[in-house]
DNA sequence: TTGTATGCGTTATCAG
DNA sequence: CTGATAACGCATACAA
């Protein structure tokens, strides 16, 4: 079997008290026998059972992470982000997608808990039904828990925000300095995030008195050929719009093409500033939501709270969004 | 604390034995017992501790995930349907992203298996170092190694991979049959993947004897920026080329752009089918090196090897690539 | 079918 | 500074 500090204490000459100790860093031990000590662990090739660390400390270090669908880009960047940050600080991340919201997600954080990890990290909105959120509360009393892009207002939860609403409202702003009358808007779902966008978006337009048409909002799947099919589908019944501006990048692409191929030339605007808003022509300007800052400031709640009596950790971060401008935003309507 | 097997021994008047048992769903007991033991074990809402289960099983049913970056579209959808995949028999993932490959991300092998993950899987190549592949081997004499993309060739280690060599000959091909002469190709890196779809490529050329100019082979970083570049390089040398291929979409994307931006209107086929591929106008052509298969493959491979003895499992798993016909494909030269 | 007793590898609490 | 020894929660061989 594996080598414990049993046989490396038996080696020593020493109780596996001792070894125990130079283990832990901490306690006293005499200088020379912990370097005997470390010395021979290195020669034995001993590694610590995790297993029986964590029944005696209940913690592997491991954080769970939660989010709808790592294939999606925005999320796989924000557990790329979250990984190497809690990697430096020793934790490991088990993963967890829940797939589409479907209401009954608490599943998902009964297995994460049934694991003991150290503290769960959602990334936008993977439950919203009551019954997940009570869940999640109650999880919460046990292990911090920290949201991104999301608020659920709970106690023990901590929250980590970009304010998009603030940004979508000064993405308005600028493409009405454009010269632009009507924006069309383009969103997928309703979540946190979602919500504040869409709120953005109508406190836009109503500052400054542009065309608040209900036409000119509209709800499709977050896929390209939706975004296609309903500019295709307003173009036909004359709807005019001067602009488009889109709750996520790949609305903004599928939008802006349907667009250009009926000859409508106009500033389109995604959000998230993915890859995919590069990979478009014209390359598409969008809204910034920080998601680096975000998942530094989760990772270090993480540690504070773990690390640390984590008395005076702030129960909400914010951050600004910041509008990226690029070919698409030349474009004058 | 929490509520172990004692209290609902205590509850039920039997011994934890008996409670261990219902709990490992093995081993005989009274269909009554059973059954109230369960019940109570519901109403005292009893949660097996997972540190104690592992120390005893040596398991906690977590598979180590490894792969250089999740940010990259292509491996944040391979870790998606592994996750899916796994989680279906009851595994949790443990994720783990190297960065790029030093030649000294062994310490990624260690941290991962001194946590002792039941299994281990890699995805493209994120040890390519003698180092890290002796690392690896050692750790494949304790639990599966599964290597998807890669084949070290190693015993112990089970390797599920795409035929891209086959799909980017095949590619070569169909653009020969449009009528081209001359193809350009653009790679980002010499991996286990990558090596094999240049030697595809290269064949192709062979056979048909088209244009095998060393100038038609370049490599250049894994960007957009890098791929217009040296469009605009060779454009600029007067290199003549009458289609373009590429081992990833991204690189697909940037040639693509570039050289419409110079006029040139022809065949362009990129790598991995990303949705990269749909965002790009016109939508590219891209070869499909079949993602979800390889998963379930990798998932199946997982279950055999750990659930059963393992016995008869396929050392090398392989799939054919299927080249995916878009826009970009019509472009006539 | 059920109970007893021991092992799993550490941590932590006592004494010395 | 160091050594016994009791948890930690569960699995299991051996008895009954």
């Amino acid at each position: 079997m594996n080598i414990t500090i049993y046989d490396i204490a038996q080696q020593c000459n020493v109780s596996i008290a001792t070894v125990s100790r130079v283990l832990n860093g901490s306690s006293r031990v005499s200088e020379k026998t912990r370097a005997f000590i470390l010395q021979t662990m290195k020669d034995m090739g001993y590694k610590p059972n995790p297993f029986a660390r964590g029944l005696g400390l209940d913690s592997m270090k491991i954080i769970g992470v939660i989010c709808t669908d790592v294939a999606d880009i925005f999320y796989a960047h924000a557990v790329s982000l979250l990984e190497d940050g809690l990697r430096q600080h020793h934790f490991d991340v088990m993963l967890s997608n829940t797939g589409t919201d479907t209401g009954r997600n608490s599943k998902y954080i009964t297995d994460l808990t049934a694991k003991h990890v150290d503290a769960i990290i959602t990334i936008g909105t993977p439950f919203s039904s009551e019954a997940d959120i009570r869940q999640l509360q109650k999880v919460a009393e046990t292990i911090p828990v920290i949201t991104i892009n999301s608020d659920y207002h709970q106690p023990n939860m901590y929250s980590v925000v970009c304010n998009e609403k603030e940004g979508m409202r000064s993405a308005v702003h600028a493409l009405a300095k454009k010269g632009c009358q009507s924006v069309l808007y383009l969103y997928d779902a309703l979540t946190y995030s979602g919500r504040h966008k869409l709120d953005g978006f109508r406190e836009g337009i109503r500052e400054l008195k542009l065309d608040a048409s209900a036409k000119l909002i509209q709800q499709i799947p977050r896929t390209l050929a939706a975004a296609e099919a309903i500019i295709d589908r307003l173009i036909a019944a004359d709807v005019h719009f001067e602009a488009i501006l889109t709750s996520e990048d790949v609305l903004a692409v599928g939008a802006q093409r349907a667009a250009l191929r009926h000859g409508h030339v106009l500033p389109v605007i995604g959000c998230n500033n993915s890859i995919l808003a590069q990979c478009a022509t014209p390359t598409l300007s969008s809204l910034d939501n920080k998601l680096a800052n975000l998942c530094a400031a989760a990772v270090n709640l993480i540690i504070q709270l773990t690390e640390t009596d984590g008395a005076a950790v702030p129960v909400r971060t914010e951050f600004n969004a910041e509008l990226v401008e690029r070919e698409s935003f030349q474009s004058r309507p």
